[in-house]
Parts: structure tokens; sequence; C-alpha cells
DNA sequence: CTATTATTCAACTATTTGGTTGAATAAAGT
DNA sequence: ACTTTATTCAACCAAATAGTTGAATAATAG
């Protein structure tokens, strides 16, 4: 566990990790389509892209010659957790947070199943 | 911006450091003090101190030759912030996050100036 | 003034990190 | 079969991290 939240936070504090989180958000891409806009070696962000997995924060999948990546937000959660377990938020602003999440659940609204 | 969420990001990766925050939640430290249960030298903990506070995560207050040691979560916002950011959480459960919230504004709730 | 306590500094070391390059593998395309 | 495309491997390198020790600084106590 202590050992989990050591790779979640070190895969985020590195600001292309960082980045290519959030281009996985638009969509699943293959590796060298993330690599695409980094001036930086394909295998350089091949070696991100396994930090991130073995974070836990995307999956990969080979099909045929093409790995592709897509988020998995299960990592972010568990950060989440700790944040939470850590300081009752009680130094915080929880009412800004607060508010974002009521208008996240509006927007997002799924099937809630 | 990014560089700072380099260092929170950073900071928090460190068990270390996570168990200091922990601590530092109960009441405001000498350094001495939270170097106590650490099997680890007073100046390694005296690093880490420093990271934690160039991460804004702690602030340090020198009193004489003491130097307190407090929390400062202001850092743990900004690493919120970029959280909600990313995603827009949308692949997480918000309903057990804003449960807790809502507990805590309970718990919690000050003067609220 | 001297001793003690609290903290940091400086120099050093081992390990990890984040990148490079060129070769290797593997799946398609022609 | 040959070529191209997608990805990783292996060896290497520079810089950063996280610790050590012993000396230095600074404030307080006697």
């Amino acid at each position: 566990m202590a050992q989990k939240l050591n790779q979640i936070f070190s895969a985020l504090a590195d600001p292309t990790r960082r980045a290519i989180l959030m281009m996985l958000l638009e969509d699943d891409m293959a590796v060298t389509d993330v690599a695409e806009p980094f001036d930086m070696s394909l295998a350089a962000i091949s070696k991100n892209l396994i930090v991130l997995s073995n974070a836990g924060l995307i999956l990969q999948e080979r099909r045929g010659r093409v790995k592709w990546c897509k988020l998995d937000a299960e990592a972010i959660h568990e950060a989440f957790i700790w944040m939470q377990s850590f300081g009752q938020l009680d130094p915080m602003n929880l009412d800004s947070f607060q508010e974002f999440l009521e208008k996240e659940k509006l927007l997002n609204k799924p099937d809630s199943t």
C-alpha cells in the first residue's frame, strides 16, 4: 500500500507524465501517437508509459503491433483516498472543492448503475 | 505551477515524508521530536523537512533554538486542484468521496469567517 | 565563560531517475 | 521474401535523491 502510493505520487511528480495523462483523457492512444508532441525519443516515452502503468494510472493493451494506452484512474482514486486520510482536510477550503464535485456530478451524470 | 506540482507530488512520494505529515496532524513539533520515531539521522529528517517545506506542505518557524514544524495543507490543496482538472474525475466514484466531504464539514465546522 | 541542546552544513556515497543511441523483435503491407 | 512500422531492449550517461558522518552554528542553562 505504502509502496503503491510511492509509485503513484512519483509517477505524478513528472510533468511529461502528467501531460501524457491529460492527453489520454481525450482519447486512447498508441505509444507512437503519445510520443508525437514531445521533444523526446520514443524510447523515453515508452519508459514513462511503463512508469504510469506500474503506478496503475494507465492500462496498456497490445493489439497487433500497436500497443494502446488508456487511462485507468484507479490509482488517482487511491491518491485521493490517502489525501482524505491525511489531514481530515482540516486546513483546506472544502467548500470550493465540494462545489466542483457537485457540478461534476451533474455534468457527468452517467446511467449511475 | 508545473514546477510546484513536481515538488508537491515528489514530496508526497516518500513514505518517511508522508509519515511526518501524519505526525504533524496530531500536533506541531520540533525537528528533534519529528526525528525521534525514525531510524534515521537527525540530518536526514532535517532534509526531509526542508523538502516538505519547499513543497509548501509544512511551515517552519524558529523560536529560540527550536524550529517548530506545522502543517500547511495549501499544497495538498493544489494537488487536489490538479486532480480535479485531470480527468473531471470521470472514472472515479465521486459519491463516496463527496460523502466524506459532507461528514468532514459537519465535524470540522469552524467559526467559518 | 563553558557546557548542553537544537539544528544545519559540507563532503561524501549509493541508488534511482530520466534521458540518449543503436540494435532487436514483432506484426503488417506489398 | 523484403520492407516498413511499432515498440522495446541494452548499454550507457548525467543529474537528482536520500542517506551517512563529523564539524559548525546558535541559543539557552549553569
